[in-house]
RNA sequence: GUUCCCUUCGUCUAGUGGCCUAGGACGCUGCCCUCUCACGGCGGAAACACGGGUUCGAGUCCCGUAGGGAGCACCA
């Protein structure tokens, strides 16, 4: 019987929740989810200057909106300080640490001898073995983590395989600062014991840091985790994502009118695959997750490819949900609230809608015409179709569709039909206009749904509005 | 600089020594469907970074080279 599974996701308030970020946490969700474990979230805000009770709100709310809500409280990294600093004691009273009295003036003179030098950059250990009597008076010392000097660390990364490295590689890191506080590298060790985490996934930029933490949880004498270092998420062009390098929040996806589970499928697949599983449920997602489909190497970030599948979600959603859903969109894009939205309309148009956008905001453009007032603003298209010639046919369909008492799909079309073959027109020239018309441009649903939509009196009374006798 | 990681169509990927004449998806593109736009259907172009090994046989294993990425703080 193997432990159940623990991980957590460890973002640093300073900022959104950006989209690497939610990744790390999908991952982590999915994995503790599929193994019947626990998924935690730990808020590392141990940086006061930097970290801001906004940034928290923002990642708790991002994560919400994706559906990745933590398991148990939250824990706040800030409030286990004194149980970070005990450990650093512990580790002081049984000789695995000790007091450095370096000046930060010396400390930058080693490194830039040591990069002269072609050396490793970091710190040599002069106060590893020196005699604390000899300490300086006034200045007040870091402890430092004693790390081993010979052979070398090996970690069994379930997403990277066997990594090692030499010791000589790992300096002695601060785990106290001067001022009494204790450093990451010391928080996330301390905290992921005492969280139970078993599993620790990460972007691999921790990769590095994982040999270090491996050595401090040995001197504590605690199991260490496994490690699962995935790969980071690159821009279209390859360079890393960042924040002044297209890398955005999750509000900004949802602002963009993506759905939330369309968005998890898609950064699921970005790093991971299941044979040729493009589009899934999160419920096949949990079934189907493991560290032996995740990819080693950086993924490019493709809005097209997000586009596609959200496309793909949409059109597979309830028309109630997207009616709903879209409420915030008509407020941003026609500044319309949404008491004045007429929903009905929206809800028996949806199926004809929701084939034809790829987003919220797509979708919600396509529905104006259901929303705007007569008389309707003509886009350019529109504008061009509706010449003199079409204006005076429209006068002649508006007389034949005035006959049909039955305003229902089957009879307009038989109206329309028998019209356009009356006039010797193909359909498509009685319909194009009749759609600038109804809906003041030349893309719509088919145009019986628009006019059954909008309804015998609303429909005469449009095409009136751009006849000419 | 140094350490570690990565490298299959433009992009995301399948591939775990013979099933690969390298598969799927997005995008691009030809045709069909058609009242527009979409959707859908049927086709097409498009990749194993390079060089050496190992092997009867290499996209798959090993070593180099090149390119990319990450780390190297009294930040997290």
């Amino acid at each position: 019987m193997t432990k159940p599974v623990v991980t957590r996701f460890a973002p640093s308030p300073t900022g959104f929740l950006h989209i690497g970020g939610a990744r790390t946490a999908l991952f982590c969700w999915l994995y503790a989810r599929h193994h019947g474990g626990q998924y935690l979230l730990r808020i590392e805000d141990t940086d006061r200057k930097r970290s801001t009770d906004e940034a928290t709100a923002a990642i708790v709310e991002g994560l919400d909106w994706l559906g990745l809500q933590p398991d148990g409280d939250i824990v706040y990294q800030s409030h286990n300080l004194d149980r970070h600093t005990e450990v650093a004691k512990a580790l002081l009273d049984s000789g695995n640490a000790y007091y450095c009295y370096c000046s930060k003036e010396e400390l930058a003179e080693m490194r830039e001898n040591a990069r002269a030098e072609g050396r490793p950059i970091g710190y040599d250990g002069r106060w590893r073995d020196r005699d604390p009597a000899e300490a300086p008076v006034g200045v007040d010392p870091v402890v430092r983590f004693k790390a081993p000097k010979e052979g070398s660390t090996t970690i069994h990364d379930l997403v990277q395989g066997e990594v090692t490295v030499s010791n000589k590689e790992l300096d002695d890191m601060i785990i106290l600062r001067a001022d009494g506080t204790p450093t990451y590298m010391l928080s996330v060790v301390v905290d992921d014991h005492d969280m139970g985490i078993t599993h620790i996934i990460r972007g691999d930029d921790h990769l590095n840091n994982a040999f270090r933490q491996y050595h401090l949880f040995g001197a504590m004498g605690w199991d260490v985790p496994e490690f699962a270092h995935i790969s980071l998420i690159h821009g279209a062009d390859g360079a890393k994502l960042s924040k002044r390098h297209g890398a955005l929040g999750v509000d900004a996806y949802r602002d963009m009118g993506y759905l939330p589970d369309a968005l998890k499928n898609y950064l699921v697949k970005l790093g991971w695959g299941h044979g040729d599983d493009e589009i899934f449920s999160t419920e096949q997602a949990i079934e189907w997750f493991d560290f032996d489909g995740v990819v080693k190497s950086p993924a490019r970030f493709d809005f097209t490819k997000l586009e596609h599948i959200n496309g793909t979600y949409m059109r597979e959603s309830a028309d109630d949900y997207l009616t709903e859903a879209l409420s915030p969109f008509i407020l941003a894009e026609f500044g319309i609230d949404e008491a004045e939205i007429p929903k009905d309309k929206l809800l028996a148009a949806m199926p004809g809608l929701k084939e034809r956008a790829k987003t919220l905001v797509e979708l919600a453009k396509s529905a104006l015409f259901l929303i705007a007032k007569r008389p309707l603003d003509l886009d350019e298209k529109a504008q061009k179709l509706l010449h003199s010639d079409a204006r005076e046919m429209l006068a002649r369909v508006l007389t034949a569709l005035d006959l049909v008492s039955d305003w229902s799909a089957e009879s307009l079309d038989a109206a329309l039909r028998t019209f356009s073959e009356a006039e010797q027109l193909k359909f498509g020239k009685v319909a194009q206009p009749l759609r600038a018309a109804l809906c003041g441009t030349t893309t719509s649903p088919g145009i019986f749904d628009v006019l059954q939509v909008l309804g015998r009196e609303e429909s005469l009374a449009r095409i009136a509005d751009q006849t000419m006798k």
